[in-house]
DNA sequence: AATGCGGGGTG
DNA sequence: CACCCAGCATT
């Protein structure tokens, strides 16, 4: 992995933040591509927040995109440029938390933090078979002192890399890797027959659905759309015109005819397209929702506050994934909007 | 302490 | 389908 190795405390906290509760094999591509694009703080605190957001665009998690922005250009500006050196300065920028600061600590410093992530959690738990909740504030604190006190200081970096590899390629979640372990002499949960037991998590995921239509409102010039700005799911990213219910709507063209003149005042449309339904899965929430494609001959005074924007400037905006899916089933992107325009 | 934030991989 | 991922901010 390319930050292996590195010491740039910038390339270690883009690769850090990119891979809190992601995947090395989903984080790595972005990875390469936001150092490519973004190389250096200053290129990143200067760079116009679309652009930044589009560079994360998919990979989810977008408040990690805006706090990483912002710490970015507060580092710049109020820092003189200069990367913090500490733990403690670490902990105090926005969107770092005790994992990213001993990580950064560590990687690129040296300094004695031990990492407690997913696999520390884990990989500790099973060996020392400690079946307290990691997600309680005791379980937390019993397992970063623990993860401190055999921190291996001479090689801080070394060692928690070392850790955090064991836990994601022997130790792992499922179907962990006992018989070729090296610890499994030792390992409480494995002499004990727990290993699948643990570690313990206390709290359980409540997901709620959720029932979107999406409005596509094309015009000669371009599409309707507009930034989502409130504190839910994929703000700083861009939508169409959205109607949302509590349950599934069959939208037939009555009811569409009546939704435009009503809520919209829209009397001059014709419909191009209801798509087939799209779902998507978040941590929280079940996305259950359909594209309805509409031709407006011109933008209809209560859509003033949406942003007209034809096919090239489509693309340097960010979409959600549910959005870009339809998106290039639609071939809107890459050109062919031209066609579906006219 | 509880909640919510994405998207993808795995078994 | 359930669970988890190099977590964190907010309330």
């Amino acid at each position: 992995m390319p930050w292996k190795g590195e010491k740039d405390p910038y390339k270690i906290w883009i690769s850090e933040i990119i891979l809190q509760q992601t995947r090395v094999t989903q984080g790595l591509a972005y990875y390469n591509n936001f150092i490519e694009v973004f190389p250096d703080l200053k290129s990143l605190a200067e760079a116009p927040n679309e652009a930044v957001f589009k560079a994360w665009e998919g990979l989810g998690y977008y408040s990690r995109c805006k706090h990483l922005l912002f710490t970015a250009r507060y580092i710049l500006d109020d820092l003189e440029g200069k990367f913090p050196e500490t733990y403690e300065n670490l902990l105090k920028l926005k969107g770092i938390g005790p994992y990213t600061a001993a990580a950064i600590s560590s990687f690129a410093y040296g300094l004695p933090h031990a990492v407690v992530d997913g696999n520390v959690f884990r990989v500790l738990a099973r060996f020392f078979g400690e079946a307290i909740a990691i997600d309680s504030v005791k379980g937390k604190e019993l397992f970063t002192g623990l993860a401190n006190r055999l921190l291996f200081k001479e090689d801080s970096a070394a060692y928690n890399q070392a850790l955090m590899d064991f836990g994601a390629t022997i130790c792992k979640p499922q179907l962990p890797d006992c018989f070729n372990c090296v610890l499994q002499q030792e390992c409480v949960a494995y002499n004990s027959g727990l290993v699948n037991e643990l570690p313990v998590k206390e709290k359980r995921l409540i997901k709620r659905k959720r029932f979107f239509t999406y409005f596509i409102f094309m015009t000669d010039e371009g599409v309707l759309v507009r930034k989502r700005i409130d504190k839910d799911i994929w703000e700083n990213l861009y939508e169409f015109y959205l109607v949302e219910s509590s349950k599934e709507l069959h939208w037939k063209q009555k009811d569409i005819k009546q939704w435009l003149n009503e809520q919209l005042g829209i009397n001059d449309f014709s419909i191009i397209k209801i798509s087939d339904p799209y779902t998507q899965h978040l941590t929280h929430q079940t996305l259950l929702g359909r594209f309805i494609t509409v031709k407006l001959p011109i933008v209809p005074a209560s859509l003033k506050h949406f942003l007209e924007l034809n096919a090239d400037e489509l693309s340097l905006v960010p979409f959600p994934k549910f959005i870009n899916r339809h998106l290039q089933d639609q071939s809107f992107l890459g050109g062919t909007i031209e066609k579906i325009l006219v």
